[in-house]
DNA sequence: TCGTCATTTCAGAAATTACCGAAATGACGA
DNA sequence: TCGTCATTTCGGTAATTTCTGAAATGACGA
């Protein structure tokens, strides 16, 4: 790996960090590199800079892929393929939120969906459905986030983003200015 | 492991999710159990119920008390350790927040900002810096919305995560009765 | 059609992570 | 101080995941 020290660090450390962000080190690596190079890298270039096999780099690309956080270009002349991320990082942001709801989110909301349908059998039965129904109010709340954050455009996203702690001021005055819209949650506020 | 089919069905589903979450099957399961239980259970209880080894349990409840997910009580003439999680699944968020920002996100913050103290040497590490920049604005931007999420109480929390795409028509209003509050990110709005 | 280059697949190796049973530690009452 | 019970630690093993080299596939121009 002969990169400069500044992008070496960042990509050792994406790499590090995959796992908790439940993707492999390589994979990591293979997305910071990309991330930081000016120009789409192919296969190979990546297979130089990073010291990884060719097999390993083509399954990371494959699972970065399926991700949807590179994208694919051809240039004339060439036939490789060329990787490169996005040059607007809000739609990183949008991309991974989408997946993450499509694959934490989802597939839970639909098991609590299903698992709330059977009536209860007994007391723990009942205390345990009750709590299963708190969550998935909960789950759906976020889903419902999740959609609004991909939907938002990038400047609308960042005031969102932004809004935090002044939400109450905020809400206050909609309230006053704009009453009677219902709240889509239906989580309990204790 | 004998448990009714709805709280079974559960379990197992969050072991399997476990892994998409950053934590294992195991502990996945424990806290699912533990969840959906009225009362607090004790380690023994968690074995038979769960079919674990008995050290693997105090592992996971271990990795769960680093996780701030669990709560840990006594009874009175018992020796055992009691289990359960927070009553207000609220708190639940607040805590997942809060240990999601110091796991994943302070560190690459950290990260961040110290490779950007150092002067570029070339065009290609001015780009690769400028990048970072990028990605730093937006961990910034992240962090601050963590913190705001932990400290807000439960109704604001509702009410932020509610607003979604509402976002832009209160905050045209924001603009008109309250101007000249500076936001607080710096990343780009493209 | 053939030869070349790029990419993907695949089976096994290597590395990592999860798990268990046994032993050690620690807390408590007698 | 003991003896008992609960919990944690530890060494080894099992299971899973990641990684590799070799072979297969596919695309393209001649």
């Amino acid at each position: 790996m002969q990169l400069p020290p500044l992008v070496q660090a960042f990509v050792l450390h994406f790499g590090e960090m995959g796992s908790r962000w439940g993707i492999n080190r390589t994979v990591g690596q293979i997305y910071a590199l990309l991330f930081v190079s000016p120009q789409g890298l192919n296969a190979e270039e990546i297979v130089d800079k990073l010291g990884l096999s060719r097999s390993n780099v083509s399954m990371g690309l494959k699972e970065l892929q399926a991700w949807s956080l590179v994208r694919l270009q051809h240039r004339p002349g060439d036939r490789r393929d060329y990787f490169s991320t996005p040059e607007d990082i809000w739609q990183i942001v949008r991309t991974l939120v989408e997946e993450r709801k499509k694959r934490e989110i989802d597939p839970t909301l639909t098991l609590l969906r299903e698992l709330l349908m059977e009536a209860p059998s007994d007391d723990d039965e009942r205390y345990a459905q009750q709590r299963l129904t708190e969550m998935r109010d909960l789950f759906e709340l976020f889903a419902g986030w999740y959609g609004d954050v991909r939907r938002l455009d990038t400047q609308r996203l960042v005031q969102l983003l932004t809004l935090g702690a002044q939400v109450q001021k905020v809400l206050e005055m909609k309230d006053r200015f704009l009453p009677g819209r219902a709240a889509r949650g239906k989580a309990s506020i204790g």
